[in-house]
DNA sequence: ACTATCACG
DNA sequence: ACGTACGTGATAGTT
């Protein structure tokens, strides 16, 4: 028989570690569990095994509070986010039919190795753990699979060997006298593992070692100190030692995987949200041949038939289209078609329609010549706005959390037959979080406008792109000849890793070794070593035009339609802060700030007898912030219309404006920004090139002087730990699990993040409402303009030419008063036939 | 699939 | 003692 025996507590603790704070909606932690199961899964998988077994540790964590005497002794047990996971993933391998062994007064380790013993001989054993003490276990017929971050190591005896030059049952000799930090027993003191390795690749045992101390190749200080520590190490080694008879169930029938239950299971996940591994159980879908929660196997199926002209419904309906088939549920039935123009009568008809993927079906309509009129809801946009750090949206994974019956039965129309409960749970979900007017005003009808910038596109110049691309790749050419002749020899530039070698090794440059994996090649570091030799700037340069020529020319030009657009995807459900992102191709990420990479700006150009009008918000997140915050003396700057960072440089620096230069004004921007992101005075320095000290005096005089900026970021954080998420002026969330980590970086992240969402989740909000606002007034006004892009603070439309004018004053207009807000939301527009003109 | 890098706001 | 500013997407190299 096969056995995978488990340390439970060290896969536990390596998951709860290696896995980024997750966490239900609910605020219940599930990062180790998370972890914990794709390992097991994974684990079982490499190793099929007939029998499994977890072996946990009986010491139960408690909850001591700071006033108890022996709260500092457990300080260095388990966190408490930890503990409450343990007995959540003995309910999972309860339910998964595998057993969970533990002994009162016996560790994890002590009932592997009893379990080792126990199916030794014929049997074979895999003891999977995080923790090298097991290593002692290994046998012929017994590997230890050790986890590490990235991947399992197998340790057969070969590869302990191998590695370690000993036979594996004599770690616990070379842990005697070496020591174990972790497992705080400390050998022989003043003897490292350096002095151990060849004494017990030698001598084998303890024992051995003392017998022949005399002969031992060893300074004669290393030798006093062996025998000083003689008692140590013998005392070490029975600590070292897996003990191998723990009295647990010797019977191996026990031991063998039982059937899941299956309904425990999806009851438990489902709690949970864990609904990717629900997936990756088969508990969930249509495929899944497990019986059905009895709460669908009740409700009564969908009829289902082929929608025709005289059903098109008159009462309100709910519906899913896939950009082929619609299909509408209503009253208990399912209609279905694919034909367009059926699908048009019902999408022009104003009866109320909730949907899920509103986008999609408004983007076909435009296709169609038509419109989506009448709808009301689109599922998907509510389940982001509840809860943005979902990666899912789908029906299916929003009933799972929201606790809908999820139709599987109803096999390929399972969506649509769930869609009318999700849709009421959902809204009154939105209601409940305060977030209805948001909803409605806001992201629903975002949906259509996204939409509309899809189907439009924008033009790209592809023969000027093109001939861009050949003017780089000669460039790139006459750069290679010159950076191998540099270093002596063809390599891949592009490698961090032979570039690592060239640069570090072979030209002996200074190397700050920063990467995980090696040496850090990044440009920052590469700047640094710019005056040293000439290799080092004809790389920066190759890398800037590779960039250019890969991403912004080869890949741009597949992307290019027969209509001479491209055509990206807006995405509405995303990110964490409310913003939207572009893909396919990213319209967002479009060089701007160097002059060369601005040149691709000159291929994207409106239409034959058309301008694209740009209008773009100034200083907008810090304008939200200023707002919102209430302080006078930073309205005031914004008030008067005086340059921000010019004034921000005057006070933090306590000069009269006049004063301040070119510099100063510069690392004023650069403390602006460390604001709303969420300051810290290392990385502030490190961007302005100062000191940590005087960066810190730069932050203290910017709080003093804009002391409600203070005060609300401290409220903010307040809140978040209070409430679990922070929220924009228009309602928007964002939940911050990380507040409540143990480990002090994430809870760090978590506080920066909670500071920063509610500036960068209110700018989003604002422009989504001004583009709400525009596209309507376009509509009424100028139907032949058109919004086609945005990038986070800035539109752009195409328009015809004789009404750019009119265009750019409408623009102008509806995003300076989307919102009315302590200070006011300056807008800079401009027009020009390419985007590199329009921007000003 | 992950890492390093670099493009944008 | 330790790590280091918010939010994205695309590419090429590496595992």
């Amino acid at each position: 028989m096969k056995l995978l025996a488990i340390d439970g507590n060290s896969i536990m603790n390596r998951a709860f570690y290696g896995v980024k704070a997750l966490a239900t909606s609910k605020g219940e932690y599930t990062n180790a569990l998370t972890g914990f199961m794709n390992v097991l899964l994974k684990e079982m998988e490499a190793v099929k095994p007939d029998c499994a077994a977890v072996a946990f540790d009986l010491k139960v964590p408690t909850f001591r509070h700071k006033s108890d005497p022996n709260y500092k002794a457990n300080r260095k047990g388990m966190p408490h986010e930890l503990a409450l996971q343990m007995p959540i993933i003995k309910e999972m391998l309860a339910d998964m039919g595998i057993a969970c062994v533990s002994c009162e007064g016996w560790e994890a380790d002590d009932i592997l190795g009893t379990l080792s013993k126990l199916f030794a001989g014929l049997d074979e054993c895999f003891i999977l753990t995080g923790d090298r003490d097991s290593l002692q276990l290994i046998t012929q017929t017994c590997t230890v699979r050790l986890a590490t971050n990235k991947e399992t190591i197998v340790y057969t005896p070969e590869r302990f060997r191998e590695e370690y030059g000993f036979e594996p049952v004599n770690l616990i000799d070379f842990k005697a006298i070496a020591g174990d930090s972790s497992d705080n027993y400390p050998g022989v003191k003043g003897i490292g593992e350096k002095t151990v390795f060849p004494l017990i690749r030698k001598y084998a045992t303890v024992e051995a070692v003392y017998e022949h101390i005399d002969e031992a190749e060893l300074t004669a200080g290393f030798k006093k100190k062996l025998v000083e520590g003689r008692e140590s190490a013998e005392h070490c080694k029975m600590l070292a030692t897996i003990v191998c008879d723990a009295p647990i169930d010797s019977d191996k029938e026990k031991y063998l995987i039982g059937e899941r239950d299956e309904e425990a299971l999806r009851e438990l996940l489902s709690r949970l949200e864990m609904n990717r591994l629900m997936q990756r159980l088969g508990l969930t879908g249509a495929a899944a041949s497990a019986p059905k929660p009895v709460k669908v196997k009740d409700l009564p199926p969908f009829e289902v038939a082929e929608l025709t002209e005289d059903v098109l419904p008159a009462a309100p309906s709910v519906f899913t289209f896939d950009g082929e088939k619609l299909c509408i549920a209503l009253d208990g039935k399912v209609y279905h078609t694919a034909d367009s123009a059926l699908i048009m009568r019902y999408f022009a008809g104003d009866t109320e329609k909730r949907c899920f993927d509103g986008k999609t079906a408004h983007r076909y309509a435009f296709g169609q010549g038509g419109e989506l009129r009448g709808l009301t809801f689109s599922a998907d946009l509510a389940g982001y706005l509840l809860n943005s750090q979902a990666s899912d949206y789908s029906v299916e994974n929003l009933c799972l959390a929201y606790k809908v019956a999820y139709r599987s039965d109803m096999g390929e129309y399972a969506d649509v037959c769930s869609l009318a409960p999700l849709c009421d749970k959902l809204s009154a979900e939105l209601e409940l979080a305060e977030m209805t007017a948001l909803y409605r005003d806001i992201e629903l009808p975002l949906c259509e406008v996204l939409a509309s910038m899809e189907f439009y596109g924008v033009e790209a110049d592809t023969e000027g792109i093109r001939a861009f691309g050949v003017k780089l790749n000669e460039e790139l050419e006459k750069l290679t000849a010159q950076i191998y002749e540099q270093a002596g020899h063809e390599f891949n530039i592009l490698s961090p890793k032979q570039l690592g070698t060239v640069l570090f090794e072979e030209l002996k440059l200074p190397a700050k070794k920063k990467t995980k994996s090696g040496y850090s090649t990044n440009a920052e570091v590469l700047e640094e070593l710019s005056g040293k030799h000439p290799i080092v700037p004809l790389i920066l340069e190759y890398r800037t035009l590779s960039k250019l020529s890969s991403t912004y020319v080869d890949s741009l030009l597949e992307q290019v339609r027969e209509d001479g657009r491209v055509h990206s995807v807006f995405k509405q459900t995303e990110t964490r802060t409310g913003r939207i992102s572009s893909t396919e191709p990213n319209m967002q990420n479009i060089p701007v700030r160097k002059p060369l990479g601005r040149e691709m700006r000159k291929f994207f150009r409106a239409r034959e007898g058309c301008l694209l009008v740009d209008a773009d918000y100034s200083q907008i997140e810090l304008r939200v912030l200023a707002s919102v915050c209430g302080d006078m003396n930073m309205q005031e700057a914004f008030l008067s219309g005086k340059d921000i960072h010019t004034s921000t440089a005057a006070q933090v620096f306590g000069l009269p404006e006049d004063f301040v230069d070119s510099s100063m004004r510069s690392a004023a921007k650069a403390v602006n920004f460390g604001i709303i992101y969420g300051i810290g005075a290392f990385s502030l320095s490190k961007d302005i090139g100062v000191s940590v000290a005087e960066a810190k005096k730069y932050i203290k005089n910017y709080l003093d002087n804009f002391s409600k900026v203070s005060e609300f970021m401290d409220k903010t954080v307040e809140d978040a730990k209070k409430q679990g998420y922070v929220t924009t002026i228009f309602g928007r969330r964002r939940y911050i699990p990380e507040l409540s980590a143990s480990n002090r970086n994430v809870q760090a992240f978590g506080k920066r993040a909670a500071m920063n969402a509610p500036i960068q989740g209110a700018a989003a909000d604002i422009i989504k409402l001004a583009m709400v606002k525009v596209y309507r007034r376009l509509k009424a006004e100028l139907p032949e303009a058109r919004l086609i892009l945005q990038v986070h603070d800035e539109l752009i439309l195409e328009v015809p030419e004789a009404q750019a004018q009119a265009a750019e004053k409408l623009l102008k207009e509806e995003m300076e008063s989307a919102v009315d807000l302590a200070v006011p939301m300056t807008v800079d527009a401009h027009s020009g036939k390419s985007w590199y003109d329009a921007k000003g």
